[in-house]
Order: C-alpha cells, then structure tokens, then sequence
DNA sequence: TAGCGTTCTTAAGATACCTTAATGGAATAG
DNA sequence: CTATTCCATTAAGGTATCTTAAGAACGCTA
C-alpha cells in the first residue's frame, strides 16, 4: 500500500533507505466506502493526502446550494482543501470518495517535522504544486477559451480512464456545464 | 531595488546574510519599456521572474487570435509561463509590460543551484506555489459559479491597485468576458 | 493645438448554455 | 425480486453573453 506512496515521491527525487521509513511511518490509511467523505465544509483540513486505490472528487457548494467540482483524484493522486490546509480556517470544500477508496494521509505536524528533517521533502512538494498548478492554469485557459464541447471532447483524451469511474453528471459539474447541456452535447457528437 | 526581493524572500523563510548575498547575486535586472515583451509565445523560458516595479501581464492567444489574459503581475508578484519553464518546452504565452517595469530574474541553472545550497529556497518556492494554486483554484471556482457582473466585482474589491493600473479591455480579458460586456456591467451596476 | 490612434460606450441581433419538466432505464436497498 | 431512488435523455422556452457595427471620449505626438 505504501509503495505506490514511496514510489511517487522517489519518481521526482531522491531519498534514503531511513528517509523512506520515516516517511512511511507518518502517514496512516484511512479506509473509505462510497460516498463517504474525507473532510466536510466546515471541519479542519490537517493532513495532506495521497489517494493510494480509488476515486474521490473535491467539490464546493454554492449560495445556490450547487454543487461544483474542482478536481477528481484517482490512484497516485494527491489532494486536498489546500487554503483550508494551509491557513487552519475551516475548509470550505468537500472530499468525497466516488468509489471505495484508501487514502494515505499525514498530519501537518508530522509533514512539517518531515519539511525539516528531510531538505527533499520540501522538494517534492515544490514539484507537486508547480505541476499541480500548471494542470489548473491548463484548465483556467481551457475554460476561457474552448466551448463546453471542446472542453468535453479534451477530457476524454486526457482523462478517459477517470471517466469511466464516474457518473455523467459529476464531469458535467467538472466542466461547468448542466446534466442535460452535456447530454446534448454527446448528442451532437453521435449524430456527428 | 533587491530588497523588495529579498523581503519577499524573508517573509516566508528564513535565510542568514550570506545566503541573501548569493541569492542577490543570482538575479539580473531587466529594464522594460511600456509593451514590451518579457517573453514570446515559441520562445524558450529559462528564467524565473520577480516584477520589481510596474505592471505586466501574462496571457496566451487562442486558435481565433483571441488574447486570454491569465494574470496580471505587480510590484512584488512572480510571473512566468511555468510550464514552458519546468518542461523547457517553447512557451505557448507570452509576457508583456503595461507600464514600464523592471523585473528581476534568475536562470534556471543559477536557481537549482540555490537550490541545492540553501534548504530555504526549496521551502520558499513550496510555499510561494502553494499560495498561487490556493489562488487560482479560487479563481477557477468563482468563473464557474459566478456571473461575470460578481466577478467584476470581486475583482475591484481585492485588486484595486491593479485595475488602476489597467485598461478596461484588459480586464475584460482577465474576466472572460468580451469589452462590450463588460461596459454593459459597468453601466448597470452605475444605474444600480 | 490639431490630428490620429486607442479605448470605451451603446445597441441590435445571434448563440451557447440554462431552467424546467417529463420519461425511461439503471442501480440499489429492503 | 421488487420498490424506490438515482441517472441520462429529450425538448421547449429563457437568459447571459457574444458579435458586429458605429460613434464618442480620451490621450498621445507632431
């Protein structure tokens, strides 16, 4: 369960034999069945987490009460309410699995005795968020500039094998488009 | 002129006398005249950049030659195509000054070697890139749950230095909207 | 101070996407 | 196995935003 962890830390940089322990030891799984949230609007988001098996999906609700999601995770993943995360407010956002699913999690307290023991820890989520953040910047572009259809159409290249873990409606709600526009919209293409 | 800089610097890690002397020596002033260019679509991005004094902007232009400004950049900011700069890949935006500027900027080569030598600056870029995914996925939220007239809006209320410093135009851009409707916005929320 | 390019405004018609509502099929719980 | 809830589809009418076009205001630069 931990080498899918270890592995995607040693695939962007290095780390000792002890180091690896280390870093083993302070994380603890939490199991989750479907449905089942990993953190609520409101709670206190305290440990970074890596989604070791499954999918989970990171959603925010609207005045409106709708629902809109920021970001799935799968396999390999890390994810978060990282403002709530790295300011102790109370998150504002959602995580919750969209299948059973195993999460990795590690406490602020432990991750941050981690920044100071190990200099290539603070590396590895240097690297992280830089990736992390040139995805979202990608998408912020994409949401600008392309139709939902086109936007649909590059989801499917880049992400099928999220796709076929989850409902229609939550990529609709992905996209920023309703239910029935997306419905339309995979119409369109079927009748070419 | 290094001390916005290094206060910068200061402000998230600390870094003992000797290390802000390296990391002083590290970057080269860039002088910039108002529309000049910082960087070119196709260009090659080997420079990570600290906005000193003045105002640019970050945008890419779409398939229709659309410009789609991605983030504006004062006194104080990082800007860069990131992606361009991590994959060392031709950049697909382009940077340019509003008003006339002047931008610190360190080369990729120089940068890893600081951050081999100093812990700090891995920890500080962390940081740095964490509050700007914080940041986006912010933005990422409200162009999806919002009008354009609450997005106006919420973008007088936390930038005003910047939309002084500004066109219309371009913050109707920056908005996602056409300028047109942006005027119209203006116009309704100024007959209430 | 005149002239010219740049930016902002206004308005009419077009379009992408939304809202609501109804239906049938698929998944899930009892 | 059946009832019930959830999900995808379709369609009609509505709204936000875009496109196009024109003129007005602004700000350089000669």
């Amino acid at each position: 369960m931990y080498d899918l962890l270890i592995g995607n830390i040693k695939e962007l940089v290095p780390i000792t034999e002890d180091e690896s322990k280390l870093i083993q030891k302070s994380f603890e799984p939490v199991y989750l069945k479907k449905k089942q949230f990993l953190l609520q609007s409101g709670e206190y988001s305290n440990h970074m987490r890596f989604i070791s098996q499954g999918c989970v999906k990171l959603y925010s609700i609207d005045e409106l009460g709708a629902e809109h999601i920021l970001q799935f995770g799968i396999s390999g993943w890390w994810i978060n309410d990282l403002y709530a995360y790295l300011t102790q407010k109370p998150a504002t956002f959602f995580i919750q699995a969209i299948t059973q699913s195993t999460v990795l999690q590690i406490h602020r307290d432990r991750l941050d005795e981690l920044f100071d023991k190990i200099h290539m820890m603070d590396r590895f989520f240097r690297i992280k968020t830089q990736n992390g953040y040139v995805a979202l910047q990608e998408r912020t572009i994409n949401s600008m500039s392309q139709s939902a259809e086109q936007r649909y159409l590059e989801f499917l290249g880049r992400y099928r094998d999220i796709e076929q873990q989850i409902p229609q409606y939550m990529l609709a709600s992905y996209l920023g488009v309703t239910p029935e526009h997306l419905s339309t919209i995979r119409k369109n293409i079927r009748d070419y």
